[in-house]
RNA sequence: GCCGGGGUGGCGGAACGGUAGACGCAGCGGACUCAAAAUCCGCCGAUGGCGACAUCGUGGGGGUUCGAGUCCCCCCCCCGGCACCA
């Protein structure tokens, strides 16, 4: 302890967190500390955390999404930025309809309400937010402008309408866009499983952007590799040929599809999905016992369960048409199937069959019994025989039975193949995305109305926009049966045509939510205008987000959509950036007890309980100093005790010095004119804690270990004991330097610490500290002994002796001589501040 | 199957190719107390030894190196993503 009586022995005041934090927060707020406006010498940072929904309550998640993101911006500002770090809701979805249903709450009321009570736990967390930039998806005033956008992009024909085969879940009532079905077909929302529909419906044209969203994921550093990866897979390029098919005897012609152009003269066969349109040309053009048995077929099939049709390993099914396609390269004749594992969905819906080099052929043509023609052998072996093949060889060989090509390596011959095609007029090189349309249409009532009319002589009409916001109505009641009111209500589907002015109807269906949250970081910029959704002079100074932070769940879904977004508002000429978000942080789940926190389990933690019981400070300092951000966080309550408990620790520190710390200068001591070992070894740590703690924020985002050089710091502060004013200074150095560290981490309790040892302005505000790099001077290192690498003695001395030097005073000593008493030293390796170790053998 | 990320004390987690286990939690011993809580001090990878020490130890097996948790090769296990995508 620095003084076991405290000068005075006055009573000192406990550390009553509930009353420090209630303090600060409401001076943060009266004061108005975390506004910020654009412009000024400071350098912009734009500091973002994922908005939530507004469940009614923060959860864990929450919890450490938000310390992270305040950790964050609260550094950066004392950094010498200019930090914008606003917060929202992503307030229309489903939740609030099922909540309408369940308590008879209107969607509207039950969402402000959660919203007012969510502010109020995220101010009771002490996040640093310029709360007058509080945006909430499902008020007019926002939705207004993402109609608006919607407009813009349908003007750019980048919305548009058609019929197509979409994913419908029945437990949602409405249907979802592809990046929204996982775990191979599932609702993400409620895990029911997904149907096929084919519907009318809103699109978003996302594959415009495809090889752009592609391309640019090697601009983003700032990402974590797997967050790229799982984009690159989603997007899913592959490039190959378009090549087309006779259909015997007729003028027709098959497209097909494929990235091996090189196994062409291994054709047996050529197979159609049963949606393909060529079906019902086959219907006119088969006998009636042909047709019949097609009809049938395509009937079976198309009913398949989608997921089923679509897993690996499911039953090939197929039925040979009685057609017959000419191969281009040799005109050989093969049989045209139809089969249940070629997906309309995906190239044309139709593919070349090579049994030989493709497993999934293999499987079928061993199935129905179709010819087998090997046309690459591997590089070191002798062609495969057709006849005793049990697997497809599909890796990169030798071509053989390929006329002219004989003998070339795949990695040659497939570019050769295809130029030879392209010179042909047989084919196109062509580029394939797995990326669909982005479907945006929601059969749902609590989202952005669509702003389209249905004029039965002008079409689709868009709302004008002078008109907007096209506001929800919210006197409509919503109940199990009419899940989506919009469609019941004739005050809202009946209108005129804004072109003609005759009866019309109104959309029915509302907005994706992604579409919401696809721009809210721009508004954040310019949350007041009324002009436009953002003012172009604002994004261009705070965009793009330097560092956003959220959970993986979000890295093919908000994240994808953001960044198409983006880069179409900068094609429109809304934007300067093509990217939304330079540097991403994922963090990890929060798990208890093995698991995930969820009500099933029983295993949640309330937020609100932690807080209320030990402080916000305690909640914040215990979820960053347990894990490193990115990486699962395990929930103890032990921990949570723990991290109060040097809180306590931190209180009692400057609380029972008091005196002496307010009685002494505010002044540095250098480092040349300190002699005593200790007072050497505190201003070292002092500025070594500095030092790594910077670097730990600001390079690693490694804030566990930041923390553990914090408490190795306050460790050092209570074992040096207080003797005379030089003392004093020292300590009150390694006091504040303490302080002003740990602020973003545990604001409240600094800043009252911070105002205890005399400051009147407020921490929050403060600069970071700087390293003094004359105090990081080392005087002695521990130099270790070793023997054919192991550690075998310590030694005390001091630092940067030469390799010589050091080498003659380890080998000199006693303990070390007797050590090597009689062995045969090859060889000695001698770094300096670290060790000698001896090589000897025998 | 393909692509990522992991595997270190009882637990969460640290370690520029150079003292493995920082920091914390739990545990053990002690001080203070009538007692408890709180707090403070000490110990805390395993095995053997009273001890100084010794041996072993970062999923398993090889290798490179004076020296490997860290680099290379092979294998096992866990987590995540994609997957009949032509």
């Amino acid at each position: 302890m620095a003084v076991l009586f405290p000068r005075g022995g006055a009573r000192r005041m406990a550390y009553d967190f509930a009353r420090i934090e209630e303090k600060w927060q409401r001076f943060w707020e009266e004061e108005g500390v975390f506004q910020v406006e654009s412009g000024g010498d400071r350098p912009k940072f734009y500091c973002l955390e994922m908005f939530p929904y507004p469940s009614g309550a923060l959860h864990m998640g929450h919890l450490r999404n938000y310390s992270i993101g305040d950790l964050v911006a609260r550094f950066l500002w004392m950094k010498g930025f200019n930090v914008l770090h606003p917060m929202g809701f992503d307030a229309f979805g489903l939740p609030a309809e099922n909540a309408a249903i369940k308590y008879g709450v209107h969607p509207n009321d039950w969402t402000l309400r959660n919203i007012d009570q969510m502010t109020n736990q995220l101010k009771h967390m002490g996040c640093s937010y310029d709360w007058r930039r509080l945006v909430a998806t499902c008020k007019p005033d926002y939705y207004r402008w993402t109609q608006w956008l919607f407009l813009q992009l349908y003007k750019a024909g980048l919305a548009y309408r058609r019929q197509a085969p979409v994913n419908w879940c029945d437990s949602c009532g409405t249907v979802l866009a592809n990046e929204q079905v996982i775990d191979g077909g599932h609702c993400w929302r409620c895990a029911t499983a997904v149907k096929k529909k084919n519907l009318t419906q809103w699109f978003l044209k996302i594959t415009d952007y495809a090889q752009e969203l592609l391309d640019s994921l090697d601009d983003l550093p700032g990402w974590p590799e797997r967050v790229r990866i799982m984009q690159r897979n989603w997007i899913g390029r592959s490039e190959g040929v378009r090549l087309s098919f006779d259909l015997d005897g007729t003028e027709e012609k098959i497209e097909t599809f494929t990235t091996r152009i090189d196994t062409i003269f291994g054709v047996t066969f050529v197979a159609l999905a049963a949606e393909h349109p060529l079906v019902e040309k086959l219907l006119e053009l088969a006998s009636p016992d042909q047709a019949r048995a097609i009809g049938d077929f395509v009937d079976v099939v198309r009913h398949q369960d989608a997921i089923e049709r679509t897993a690996v390993g499911g039953e090939k099914e197929g039925l040979f048409t009685g057609f017959f396609a000419v191969s281009p390269v040799d005109g050989r004749k093969v049989p045209i199937y139809i089969a249940n594992y070629i997906l309309m969905d995906y190239g044309t819906g139709a593919i070349m069959g090579v049994p030989a080099h493709d497993e999934r052929d293999f499987e079928f043509a061993r199935k129905y019994d179709i010819e087998i023609i090997p046309v690459i052998r591997p590089a070191d072996g002798p062609v495969p025989e057709a006849k005793t093949m049990d697997v497809a060889f599909s890796e990169d060989g030798i071509q053989c039975n390929s006329g002219e090509f004989d003998g070339l390596p795949t990695a040659e011959a497939l570019p050769r193949m295809a130029r030879w095609f392209e010179e042909r007029g047989w084919g196109k090189r062509e580029v394939n995305f797995r990326l669909r349309d982005w479907l945006l249409s929601r059969q749902r009532y609590w989202g952005a109305p669509i702003p389209i009319v249905y004029c039965d002589d002008c079409g689709m009409v868009p709302v004008p926009e002078e008109e907007l916001p096209l506001e929800l109505p919210l006197d409509l009641k919503v109940d199990e049966e009419t899940r989506n009111p919009l469609t019941k209500s004739d005050s809202w589907r009946k209108t005129t045509c804004p072109r003609c002015g005759k009866p019309a109807l109104r959309e029915t269906d509302t907005m994706d939510t992604f579409i919401c949250s696809s721009w809210y970081f721009l508004r954040f910029a310019s949350p007041f205008t009324d002009e436009a959704p953002f003012l172009k002079e604002d994004s261009d100074y705070w965009m793009a987000v330097d560092q956003y932070i959220g959970g993986i769940e979000h890295a093919v879904l908000h994240l994808m959509y953001a960044r198409f977004f983006t880069k179409a508002l900068a094609d429109l000429g809304f934007l300067t950036v093509r990217e939304p978000f330079t540097n991403l942080l994922t963090q990890g789940m929060v798990i208890k007890d093995g698991a995930k926190m969820s009500k099933s389990l029983g295993n949640v933690v309330d937020p609100k309980e932690i807080i209320e019981k030990y402080g916000a400070d305690t909640a914040r300092l215990f979820i960053l100093f347990a894990s490193p951000p990115e990486k699962d966080l395990d929930w103890s309550e032990q921990g949570v005790e723990g991290s109060h408990r040097f809180l306590r620790r931190v209180w009692r520190l400057v609380e029972e010095n008091l005196d002496g710390l307010t009685g002494t200068a505010l002044e540095p001591v250098p480092m040349e004119s300190l002699e005593k070992k200790e007072r050497r070894d505190l201003k070292r740590k002092i500025h070594e804690t500095i030092q790594s703690v910077t670097h730990d924020i600001e390079v690693e985002r490694q804030f566990n270990t930041a923390l553990a050089r914090l408490m190795e710091l306050a460790n050092a502060l209570s074992a040096f004991s207080c003797a005379d004013d030089l003392d004093w200074r020292l300590f009150r150095e390694g006091v504040e330097v303490l302080l002003l560290c740990l602020s973003p981490f545990t604001p409240h309790l600094c800043e009252e610490l911070w105002q205890k040892v005399g400051h009147s302005q407020c921490l929050a505000r403060a600069a970071w500290p700087e390293v003094d790099p004359s105090a990081l001077v080392v005087d002695r290192v521990t130099v270790v002994f070793q023997e054919n690498g192991k550690l075998r003695e310590r030694f005390d001395l001091p630092a940067g002796l030469s390799r010589e030097e050091l080498q003659e005073r380890v080998l000199a000593d006693e303990k070390v001589r007797a050590r090597l008493e009689g062995k045969n030293v090859v060889k000695v390796i001698a770094v300096p501040d670290k060790l000698v170790n001896v090589v000897v053998k025998g």
